[in-house]
DNA sequence: CTATGGATACTTGTATACAAGTATGTTAGC
DNA sequence: GCTAACATACTTGTATACAAGTATCCATAG
């Protein structure tokens, strides 16, 4: 392999790196054909690390794997993202009721730093960005209050949502009232305003029920 | 390989199985090494299904893998054991407030037959068959409102508080309680009464709480 | 006796070869 | 023209060979 840019740790992260940001991004379309040779071929590498990449793609739901068959990118399964929010919704909840009692310092500088940065490309049309700087706020919500392993659980059960969300993306997202809720929330953790902070999170995680529907009627052939 | 007993559709699968049953059961200690080639050996097969079982089990955080140096059964981290208690005390219970509104039918008789089980289980000495049945009632309890995945999630993450269970399994567990509050949420259920399955579940839940310090204390290797 | 160096065995990572089931397309028979 | 049988190519599953880093042990130098 040519192994241009980053260091990877080994050519089976490389390949699933790139491949789920592939799938992520949408560069692979759900329904899409995707075979192992195909993959090590374009990547110059053998087929053992790409079929590990596989492997760890299709337990996570990204793709699915039919023996002598064939493997194709997951269609968005709807059950699957309404019970990734139902998740989500319930136990960030429960995240942020304990962040109102403590919260680490160091993450608070960290959480301003980002929140910053997020007014920085609210009117930029850098969507990217700004998805990538949501998804950071929320993280460092969870390591205030050292729960590092239920974020990695709930990034997890989000791929698909987010997979949606990429979809939608362009199409009206209210960044600016995003952007205010999370300056809402953080200063509620720094004022342990507990009755605020709750009410801030309920209405930011109701917001996270998209209109599937609508998304379906304009890639149908993606779920 | 040798297939005496179930049908496996997979080596590797098969190989899984078995492996996770003996991390799960204790049969491999926590920091005890585990070798590809050995097993594979053991096992009477290649090397490729069993290190493809390894990587699963290491997304599992089950194994350990440190390249070229050799592969090691996780140690029970209290840490990560703590997590897994609070995501599941808070995803069931949201999980309970909504099987009180609404409850499927089928698995409303799935539950009660669970039930007669557990009662009939309850003095003997079978302590695993107890263990097992208890899982599925709660399986149960979140196919009944149509959270599949949801379970499938903390059943993945409670894989490491289910080993200390297993250390701590003959030492008093209280089966006569946990299975009247069993059938008082299913009554609960059943007469939809919100009140009183909310306060037992919440009591129920708070029981996941185990004295992790005294087991580590009786093995201070496993941690 | 101690420390350092290197040979050796062992580990996981990667590449390749082979197995077995599946889909496709073509040809023979009617 | 249509159907059925078969050959072929292609897919993932499994086995094996090789690569490269690591630990251990032993011999040798001091």
């Amino acid at each position: 392999m040519e192994n241009n840019s980053p260091q990877h740790v080994s050519v089976r992260s490389y390949v699933y790196d790139k491949l789920k940001n592939d799938i992520m991004k949408l560069i692979y379309k759900p329904g899409q054909r995707i075979t192992e040779n195909v993959v090590s071929d374009h990547l110059n590498v053998s087929r053992t690390p790409v079929r590990e990449a596989f492997l760890k793609l299709s337990e996570e739901r990204l793709i699915e794997v039919y023996p002598q068959r064939g493997t194709y990118v997951s269609l968005i399964n709807k059950k699957l993202v309404e019970e990734s929010v139902f998740i989500r919704e319930n136990l960030e909840l429960a995240i942020v009721k304990l962040a109102l009692r403590q919260f680490d310092e160091y993450y608070m500088s960290m959480m301003e730093k980002n929140l910053a940065k997020q007014k920085e490309y609210v009117d930029s049309p850098e969507y990217v960005q700004l998805f990538d700087l949501d998804q950071e706020f929320h993280e460092i919500l969870f390591a205030g209050v050292d729960k590092f392993y239920s974020w990695s659980i709930i990034e997890n059960s989000m791929v698909n949502y987010n997979r949606i969300r990429m979809l939608s993306l362009i199409s009206s997202v209210n960044w600016q009232l995003l952007i205010n809720q999370h300056e809402e929330i953080c200063n509620a953790i720094k004022e342990n305003d507990e009755e605020k902070g709750i009410a801030v999170m309920k209405d930011h995680l109701s917001r996270l029920t998209i209109d599937i529907e609508k998304i379906e009627e304009k890639f149908p052939d993606y779920f």
